[in-house]
DNA sequence: TAGCACATGTAACTCGTTACATGATTTG
DNA sequence: CAAATCATGTAACGAGTTACATGTGCTA
């Protein structure tokens, strides 16, 4: 019914009213950390998803230099994106760049090859202690972990817990790797 | 340098030299499990590889229907793909389909959202059982688990290793989800 | 007074997919 | 003899990014 981005400005709209400039925020972070776009593109999308009646609008003449269109989701937006939500994606299209470098990180002197690695875990745990944070401030709101499915926070939470996951894991391999690359039988 | 994807090419081309139907029939497996491409980007960007000196390639007049070319990597191309490759990629953006759906599972039937996780658990089991097998006879080959990380070999296995404990995790999560999903606190 | 946050839009370009186009050889 | 495999290329289109464009109000 529209495209992938349409249905992450439904998803953010169905919890509550946005303005574009919100939602180029919002696609940044949190919803950033699975899917991403720039202004540029939302800014199109929200005209095509009010053409197809699933967002509506009402423009605000705030304190701002311009015009604020604040949008909002129909009944038949929210109805398209249960339905699109229900549904199992289609085997996703992988793209990793860092496996793609792994893979020919063998041309590599194994000491550069650490110092990539070594970075690279860096990196990820820092996303790692960010998510946590997340997390911990997460649960101090709610006092434990939202366990309702069919409220906004509970799905918030399961991709916080995906992301954590992830994360522990990508660092584990890092560390595996690292060592690989360390006691090395070249002699 | 180059794309990406013209770094994809140069690393199935320093493993050893191959023809663009075979590249492009390597872009599905193995290296489609984190990068995709097909024939009508390959053959272009071998062209272009070929405009930077990167690789070179003989006209082989087979059995086949129409002249096939025989790309090899040039010592400027393995030079720039050793570069690339021992350089972090600079945060990856994060495409999760999956991840856009769950943020947004909550708009959802809790019992058909049961549906959808299930469905993807089991696509997960489907491939990890795939990478185990992949797993089994590389080590049938070599023994034991290749340990020069300046082998071709290596690389692959590492690769492997990503996929193998990528899969375990989303597995472990898709559990807790259903699990979730199942007690959930509505009377 | 310089820069940032707010606020929306268009244009040019790259990357990637699907469809169009051709045609010989092998296999069921 | 029909279909799959081998083998290479172009065209049209969609998705996404960066740059271009405009302009106010607040803060350091």
């Amino acid at each position: 019914m529209c495209s992938t981005l349409g249905y992450a400005l439904l998803g953010l709209l169905a919890r509550q009213p946005r303005t574009g400039y919100e939602l180029t925020q919002l696609l940044r972070a949190p919803i950033g950390y699975y899917w991403t776009a720039s202004h540029s593109q939302v800014y199109p999308e929200l005209a095509a998803l009010e053409a197809d009646k699933l967002v509506g609008h009402r423009v605000i003449v705030g304190p701002g230099p311009r015009d604020t269109k604040r949008y909002r989701i129909t009944a038949a937006g929210r109805r398209a994106l249960a339905t699109w939500a229900a549904r199992r994606p289609d085997t996703t299209v992988n793209r990793d760049e860092l496996m793609l470098k792994v893979y020919s990180l063998w041309t590599v002197d194994p000491t550069r090859a650490r110092e990539m690695i070594v970075a690279q875990r860096e990196a990820d745990a820092a996303t790692l202690l960010h998510y946590q944070r997340m997390e911990r401030s997460m649960r101090q709101e709610h006092g434990r972990a939202p366990a309702d499915p069919t409220t906004p926070e509970f799905s918030s939470y399961a991709t916080l817990r995906r992301g954590l996951s992830f994360q522990t894991h990508v660092i584990a391999w890092c560390d595996w790797l690292l060592d690989a690359l360390t006691t090395t039988p070249r002699v």
